[in-house]
This record gives C-alpha cells, structure tokens and sequence, in this order.
DNA sequence: GCGACAG
DNA sequence: ATCTTGTCGC
C-alpha cells in the first residue's frame, strides 16, 4: 500500500487522493487491546520533523516500547492535509517498530475531516491497523460543549451523522477531539481513550508520544549531520 | 467577500 | 507546531 503512494503531490492532488482513499475505509468495533500506541511529532527545525510512536500495555499502560524518526519535511501545514505532511516520518518511524500493537492513536483527527479523511483515518490504511484521532482542538464537524466532569462527552456530527465526540477527560479542562480512522468506530474509539487517561488531558498513548519527541526536538538542535 | 482553519 | 515567564486554581 505505502510503496505504490506518492507524497510529492501539489494540495489540490493531494486533495484528489483523499476522495480516492476514503473510499476503502473500514468501520468496526475494536475487540481485544492487548497494545496500544500513540504517535507524536515534534520539529526540531522548520524544515524538520521528529516523529515518535511510543508502545504501552493495556490497561496497565506501562510502556513496552518506542521509536524515533527524524527526517526533512517538505509539504507545509494546510488545515485538512496534515497527513502529507506528517505521513512520510511518521511511516519511516513505523518501519523501525518491531512490536505490532492493536490500535494506534493519533495526535489529530480520524473521520471528523471535511472528506472524512484526517491523518489517523489516513495512516490506518497504510499501516492496516485499527486508528484513532485525539485532537486537541476542532476541524470540522458541529456539536455542543460537554459538561465540565471527567467522562462527559457530547457527539460531532455531519449534518446528522454521528463523525465522533469532544470528550472531557480532565475535570474543568478542555475537551479533547476523538474520532475514528480505520477499523474503528465512534463507540470504541470513546471508550478507549478514555481508558487511557489517568490524570491529565491527553490519553497516554499520546501524551507519552509527546513527551518523548519534545526531548529528541532538544538533542536534535545544534546537529548539523 | 468574510470567517474558520488538526499540527 | 514554535517562540517564552509568571501566575491562578484544583
């Protein structure tokens, strides 16, 4: 899958794909989560990211293990076409895991996309896994503010359709983003996530992720090779 | 034309 | 995302 895609894409193809790849995206409820990872990336310099996939044990969350990519990046941030901007790192980095985990969590959105197609919708068809989004603010999609305690959560939706969720998972916090990518559903993808987070805004898988590519991003400064 | 706009 | 200190609240 990955090998026959092409990243060197203009916005307006890069768009065109996205109304060609939507089309194979599958929906279903996650079983059993035995591995859950998060992916995060980081930028060292402008023109340079640090992708980081980070493994933890479920439900102990414990970590079991990580990878780091570092790599140039060459298409720009445009709201809607993150995933070509992050996507190449982040597959390079996913070729260094040797660990398969059962779902993957994303740091941005799944299906609540303007063509329902966000990175972690997006990378769950290269990778052929179960994703979901967590984002930590809003794209696409309407909905209501949740109420302010851990737990409660209020649906995003396309006009009538259901796309995902804004979930409080911190008392008095801001709510997070989630949606389903591949192989998911809005239900389970609810559920776990919020069985992820233990304290802080963020689920771990992704919050973990973040931690450890912000500590790369400082090594990686003033590293001329 | 104006406002919105993941990281 | 990144540039950056202190400060208010649980």
């Amino acid at each position: 899958m990955k090998e026959l895609h092409k990243w060197n894409l203009s916005p307006k193809e890069a768009i065109e794909e996205q109304k060609k790849l939507v089309e194979l995206l599958e929906r279903s409820s996650i079983k059993k989560v035995d591995l859950v990872a998060g992916v995060d990336l980081s930028f060292p310099k402008e023109d340079q990211g640090c992708a980081v996939i980070v493994v933890l044990n479920f439900p102990t969350l414990k970590i079991v293990d990580y990878v780091t990519e570092v790599s140039n990046i060459s298409f720009p941030y445009i709201p809607g076409l993150l995933a070509f901007r992050e996507g190449p790192v982040f597959l390079r980095a996913w070729e260094k895991l040797k660990i398969r985990p059962d779902v993957v969590m994303f740091d941005g959105q799944g299906i609540a996309h303007p063509r329902r197609i966000g990175i972690a919708a997006h990378m769950g068809l290269f990778i052929n896994l179960p994703t979901i989004g967590v984002a930590k603010s809003h794209l696409y999609g309407t909905y209501k503010q949740p109420g302010k305690h851990k737990g409660e959560y209020e649906f995003i939706y396309d006009e009538s359709e259901i796309i995902g969720a804004v979930i409080r998972t911190k008392n008095n916090c801001k709510p997070v983003f989630v949606s389903p990518g591949h192989k998911c559903d809005v239900q389970s993808a609810i559920e776990l996530v919020l069985s992820c987070c233990v304290g802080y805004r963020l689920p771990e898988p992704t919050r973990i992720a973040h931690l450890i590519s912000q500590k790369q991003r400082v090594k990686e400064k003033g590293f001329s090779s």
